[in-house]
RNA sequence: GGAGGGGUAGCGAAGAGGCUAAACGCGGAUGACUGUAAAUCAUCUCCUUCGGGUUCGGCAGUUCGAAUCUGCCCCCCUCCA
């Protein structure tokens, strides 16, 4: 990779493994560790690209599957880029369609080829080999693309997780040979699902192939807690100090924090935008289900500690009234509040991390916010 | 005054003797959601101390058994005068 992009870190926390730096990349530096919000269709759905960077957003993500089958890496590449395209000059990452490996299982076969799909939206076999995968991240033109792996489900055997990681790793050695944009940086995925040796042999093998970045994938899919936390460890001991790391799909607060002090530099997830979505809230205080009845009449702010446009400017029971009456604006009000949520959270995260008490700022996000499932 | 049609849970609407506390939709309540097949999905929605109890405009019948059949009554709609 090019001098466009790299990770430059200033301080990691004397008591854990929390570090803060600067990412480098061709649309500019962003502070880790980081939450990335997703905008799978080249849009954080019912956002706007400036509302998403105003609320301190440093790279959206974009994916690979979706955006070929609609409207296609062509139509993007025309467009000038998925930047150009969405009208976002920040940074942005593409994942491979990995995880549609797991979330289609039912609709795709693999082999050592690669997957074949049966398109979600109308049934159109669609081949996804490593070599394809990059080739179509190369069109859509991100800052951070990712290895086209296999996202393995949980639980599985340990030779089915053997079998697949092994895959994976000669997947991502195919998609790094033929990736040619320098402008891009490529990470590898690391699997192995909930086995040390597999994490720790696929961890290894992917730095042999020198990638600009690692990914932990296959986590946060339904396995318990500390499975996801043996397994973040299992990874990152293994991974270069001076390249990032990315845990992939991990939005909830403790999840987060954990993997910070275990020396996580970025992160995504759909929770916070899907969740606001459906009318739950994250905030200082715990979660908030906007549905409920008990805030009908409740014209208090979603989270008065909260500096969101949302919190600053409307009361619960008018957020309320949107959810229930199925306007598109209390959607947009709740997503943009989750989002700054957790953004804001990394971003005392980063502040703690400079001052060597990320430990104690944990503890106290996760003790105030109480829920268990830290969402 | 005459001729039809109709009254079913908060609303709309099925059901035309037992399998019906009553389909389905809406409305309402609660919950789920983690590299987005998700503005989606699930559960509950007559009362209940979970044993039961009380329902289909009202009353009275027929029947072992009625929301469903009969009689009378009340109300609503359409058309004709």
């Amino acid at each position: 990779m090019s001098e466009n992009f790299y990770l430059e870190i200033l301080h990691v926390d004397k008591n854990c493994g929390a570090r803060y730096g600067i990412l480098h990349t061709p649309h500019g530096n962003v502070e880790v560790p980081m939450f990335m919000p997703v905008g799978t269709e080249a849009c954080v759905k019912t956002l706007s690209p400036e509302e998403v960077k105003s609320i301190g957003a440093g790279v959206i993500l974009a994916n690979t599957y979706h955006l070929h089958l609609r409207p296609g890496e062509d139509i993007v590449a025309k467009a000038g880029g998925v930047q150009k395209f969405m009208n976002y000059d920040g940074p942005m990452l593409t994942d491979s369609g990995g995880y549609q490996v797991f979330s289609l299982a039912s609709k795709r076969g693999i082999t050592e080829d690669g997957v074949m799909f049966k398109s979600h939206l109308n049934g159109d076999k669609i081949m996804f080999t490593p070599e394809k995968v990059i080739e179509i991240e190369e069109k859509i033109g991100a800052d951070i693309i990712m290895s086209f792996d296999e996202c393995i489900s949980y639980p599985v055997t340990y030779n089915y997780a053997k079998y697949s990681t092994l895959r994976t790793i000669r997947w991502a050695e195919r998609g790094k040979k033929v990736h040619t944009r320098k402008d891009q940086a490529l990470f590898g995925i690391v699997q192995g699902g909930e086995f040390e040796d597999l994490r720790e042999m696929c961890a290894k093998e992917l730095v042999k192939m020198d990638f600009d970045g690692y990914s932990i994938g296959g986590t946060s899919i339904g396995e318990p807690k500390d499975v996801c936390f043996k397994m973040i460890d299992y990874a990152v001991k293994y991974l270069p100090t001076d390249k990032p790391r990315y845990l992939m799909g991990v939005g909830s607060l403790d999840y987060m924090l954990e993997s910070v002090a275990m020396g996580v530099d970025m992160m995504d997830c759909v929770l916070p935008t899907r969740i606001a979505r459906h009318g739950t809230l994250m905030t200082h205080n715990g979660r908030v289900n906007i549905k409920n009845e008990k805030y009908k009449e409740d014209f208090t702010p979603l989270d008065s500690e909260c500096d969101c446009y949302t919190c600053k400017n409307y009361t619960k029971a008018y957020l309320r009234h949107l959810y229930v009456s199925d306007e598109s604006f209390g959607k947009r009000l709740l997503s943009l509040h989750n989002l700054r949520f957790l953004i804001s959270i990394m971003e005392g995260a980063r502040t703690a991390i400079k001052e060597d008490r990320f430990l104690e700022y944990k503890k106290e996000v996760l003790e105030k916010y109480g829920d268990k499932r830290g969402f």
